[in-house]
DNA sequence: CGAGCCCTTGACACTGTTCAAGGGCGGTGG
DNA sequence: CCACCGCCCTTGAACAGTGTCAAGGGCTCG
C-alpha cells in the first residue's frame, strides 16, 4: 500500500509559524517529517504552556481528526517539513483497513499518557527535578527514533521554550541547567543535550519510561 | 440494543480503594455509575498527582482497551459504584457497531483535552487561580450531568485531595479557599460547592471551557 | 470518652520570579 | 567590512508565593 501517495506533498515550514491556530476546523491531519513541533495552550494574558512536543515521526494533530477543532495551536520550533492527509482519506482507510484505526487511536492515546505526564511533572516536580525529568523524556524519544544515542542527541529549543515545558521562567530555566552542569548530570549548549550520567538524571527525576508503551505491541489480539 | 446486558453486574467500592492498579494487564474497562473516581501518577517518594478526576458517566479506564495496561492507578474517590465490560466485548461491539468505536475514540480524546488543560492549569496559574479552575470546571461538569446547577454542587473530597489536583499543600489549599470565599467567589464546606459568582471565577482565573467540547456532534459525518 | 481525620492558623524557610544589567553571537544594512 | 540591532544566555539583588512545621479545634466513629 502506498501510503504517501496519500499524503499532500510535503511542506515546509518556517521556525516559529503557526501550522495549526486553536479553535478552527480542521479538514486534515499533519505528519511532522523532519523538525520540531510544539503544542501551546495560552490564556489571555499571553502566558503560554508547552502541552505537547512532537518528533519526527508523530502525527502533531492526529486528535484533531475525531475532535474536529483543536484547543490548542500548533507551532514550529524549528523549521519544520510536514505531510498532511484529508480526514476523509483517513476515514476511508480506516474503512478498509480497520487495524490502521486501532493503531491511530492507539498513537493518540501515547499522546495522552505523556501528558499525564506531563501533568505530574509540573503538578509535583521542583525545578530541577521537572528540567531533569523533561531531559530524560527527549533523551529516551529522539533515540527510539534513531536520533543520538540516548546520551547525546540535538535539541534545538531556547532556554524560554524549555521553560514553557517546564513552568519556569527562562532566567530560573538557566539557573537549574548551570546547577545540572556542575552536578555532572545535563551539558546543554548550541542546541546539544549531553547526558553524561543518564542513570543518574533519572533517578534525581524519579523518571520511569512507563508511560511511553515502548515495545508494547500493538491494540488487540 | 441493551448495552446493560454487556456489563457486568454493578460493583461497590469503597472509598479510597484502589480500582485499577497501574501496570497490570486490563482485560476489561470500567463505566462510573456513581460517585467520583481518581486517577493518580505518583513517584517512589510518595508524591501523589491527580491527573484525572470522573464524574458519574464516564469511562475511568477506556484507554486501557488499545493501551492494555495503565501507566497510573485508578481511585475510588468516594465510595463507589461500577459496571464493567469486558474488552473482547468491545472489541466485538465496535465491530458489529463501527460508530460505536468513534464514540469511544472521542470519548478518551476528550479525557486528553482535559489532561492537556490541567497541563496548562499547573504550569502556568497560581495557587488561587489553579484552584479557581479547578471549580470552573467542576461546576460545569457536574452541571453537564445534572448534577447542581452551575454554581451549586456536591463535590466531596478533602482538601488534600483538592492539592493532590492542583499541585498545592492540602495547607495552601485551606488558606486559598479562605481568600476566595472573603472575595465572595467561592464557599467550599460540608462537600457542597458554591460559586455565588461563576464568571467573576472564570474571569479570575481565565477560564474557556472550549477544551469539554461540549455541543460538538460526535465523529465523522 | 478517646482516637483519628480534617480544617485552620501562625511563624518561618525556601523556591522561584521579577527586574535589571551586561556579554556573546549572528544577521543586516550602510 | 564594519557597526548596529536583536536575540539568547547569564548573573545579581530584592521580592513574592508556597511549603514546612507545629499547634489547636471540631467532628465522627468506635
Amino acid at each position: 500500500m502506498a501510503l504517501e501517495a496519500l499524503f499532500a506533498p510535503p511542506r515546509q515550514i518556517a521556525a516559529r509559524e503557526e501550522i495549526v491556530p486553536a479553535g478552527v476546523d480542521v479538514r486534515h491531519s499533519t505528519l511532522l517529517l523532519s523538525g520540531l513541533v510544539g503544542r501551546y495552550r495560552s490564556d489571555a494574558q499571553g502566558r503560554r504552556q508547552l502541552v505537547a512536543l512532537h518528533l519526527p515521526g508523530e502525527f502533531v494533530d492526529l486528535h484533531g481528526y475525531p475532535l474536529q477543532r483543536l484547543d490548542h495551536s500548533v507551532e514550529a520550533l524549528t523549521p519544520v517539513s510536514v505531510a498532511t492527509i484529508g480526514h476523509s482519506r483517513l476515514t476511508a482507510l480506516i474503512e478498509g483497513f480497520p487495524h490502521l484505526g486501532r493503531i491511530f487511536w492507539f498513537s493518540t492515546l501515547l499522546d495522552a499518557a505523556t501528558s499525564r505526564e506531563w501533568t505530574f511533572r509540573l503538578g509535583r516536580l521542583d525545578a530541577e527535578e521537572r528540567v531533569a525529568h523533561f531531559f530524560c523524556e527527549m533523551a529516551i524519544r529522539f533515540h527510539a527514533i534513531g536520533h543520538g544515542d540516548g546520551r547525546r542527541f540535538r535539541l534545538p529549543l531556547t532556554q524560554t521554550d524549555l521553560g514553557e515545558a517546564c513552568g519556569l521562567t527562562n532566567v530560573h530555566v538557566s539557573r537549574v541547567l548551570g546547577s545540572l552542569r556542575t552536578r555532572g548530570l545535563i551539558t546543554y549548549a548550541d542546541g546539544i543535550a549531553e547526558l553524561p550520567d543518564p542513570d543518574g538524571l533519572a533517578t534525581l527525576s524519579g523518571y520511569s519510561a512507563d508511560y511511553l508503551y515502548f515495545g508494547d505491541t500493538h491494540p488487540i489480539p
